[in-house]
DNA sequence: GCTTTATATGCAATTAATTGCATATATGTC
DNA sequence: GACATATATGCAATTAATTGCATATAAAGC
């Protein structure tokens, strides 16, 4: 139900074609609502169906020819309309916290491994995210229209924190009870 | 692809219906792999057929009769498969952030309601996970059983602290954003 | 007596998402 | 010359998820 508001989110601020959406839906946009490629030439298909969007064909002589999308003012009606209206929160599905739920089927390495896998990823994805919050947000005084790209920013920096602190923490506790629960 | 194995996961520590599973999946899978009945008894069938599963059926005079899922060694097989395999990042959605990311269109009123109602939300889940987490895992030494449901407990505190951080400093930095981006 | 809540399961239809394949051109790399 | 990568779009088939409806009993509240 939401791509088709991610898609309006993104074209509200500037046009784009299909390809771009896919590719980095404005390099922000992927982190909270992230697609495949079937999913937004189908979902531009029906968004310009029902008067959402329209595009325009381009010709390009070195490339194939592109159509780039921009939102309507039915469009952004709509945009508005779906954001004023209450939100029930995003059920959130993690597969890892499967894996440790039945963790008693395995042996503690195989945890640990998967967690330190994790740990990984999510320590770069933080990195990066720091890397951005230097280079464009804390530099100088946030302008206005720029708000509500950090505040997305931000929302990533917290959740790769806490995604962190609970794999770290969690290695540390499969180790501890690995050394022998009784001992503590 | 991943509700198939979080049921496995919860047979896997003892038998359940289709109904208990609904509500609760153990009062613990269901936070981060939350599914409706329809999906649990579609991929219960789905199971069953191919003999991960199997049930007993149990007739009862005041209530319906129910059918009572348990795995089979072929289940264990699977499960036991899947948590050793590497396993990708789950993607993670989250519509209010599109909605902020689209925040231009709309005043910051509107914006701040939301936020609130999400701050409200999260923070009394963060007060029964606490809860939770006192009167069952911080009381006594933790047996070695109880780890992995103790470790999932540990991502929703951490989950929901991240979200209640966020929505906090979002409403502040949206009110200084309105009192004025110059004066700052 | 009526409504709501809880227990317990299911069909059918639609919508959304994934997967596999396909086309076409240009550039850069072994 | 062959292969991978980037640009740019799409069909078709399958699988997963959602939504609406349906059945049946018992207990609790008004």
């Amino acid at each position: 139900m939401s791509l088709k508001f991610a898609i309006l989110a993104v074209l509200s601020h500037r046009d784009r074609t299909g390809y771009e959406l896919t590719r980095k839906m404005d390099g922000s946009v992927a982190n909270f609502w992230p697609a495949t490629h079937q999913q937004i030439y189908q979902e531009l298909k029906k968004l310009d169906a029902s008067g959402l969007v329209h595009f325009k064909e381009k010709k390009q002589l070195e490339k194939p020819d592109k159509k780039i999308y921009s939102i309507t003012r039915g469009g952004h009606a709509a945009l508005k309309g779906w954001i004023s209206e209450p939100l029930e929160p995003t059920p959130s599905k993690d597969a890892l916290l499967i894996k440790l739920f039945a963790g008693h089927l395995v042996s503690g390495e195989v945890l640990l491994d998967e967690l330190s896998k994790h740990e990984k990823t999510h320590r770069s994805k933080l990195v990066e995210y720091r890397q951005i919050e230097r280079d464009h947000f804390l530099k100088r005084a946030l302008p206005p229209e720029l708000l509500s790209q950090y505040l997305g920013l931000r929302k990533g920096i917290l959740y790769e924190e806490g995604w962190l602190r609970w794999c770290r923490e969690s290695m540390e506790k499969i180790r501890q009870s690995r050394r022998g629960p009784a001992s503590h």
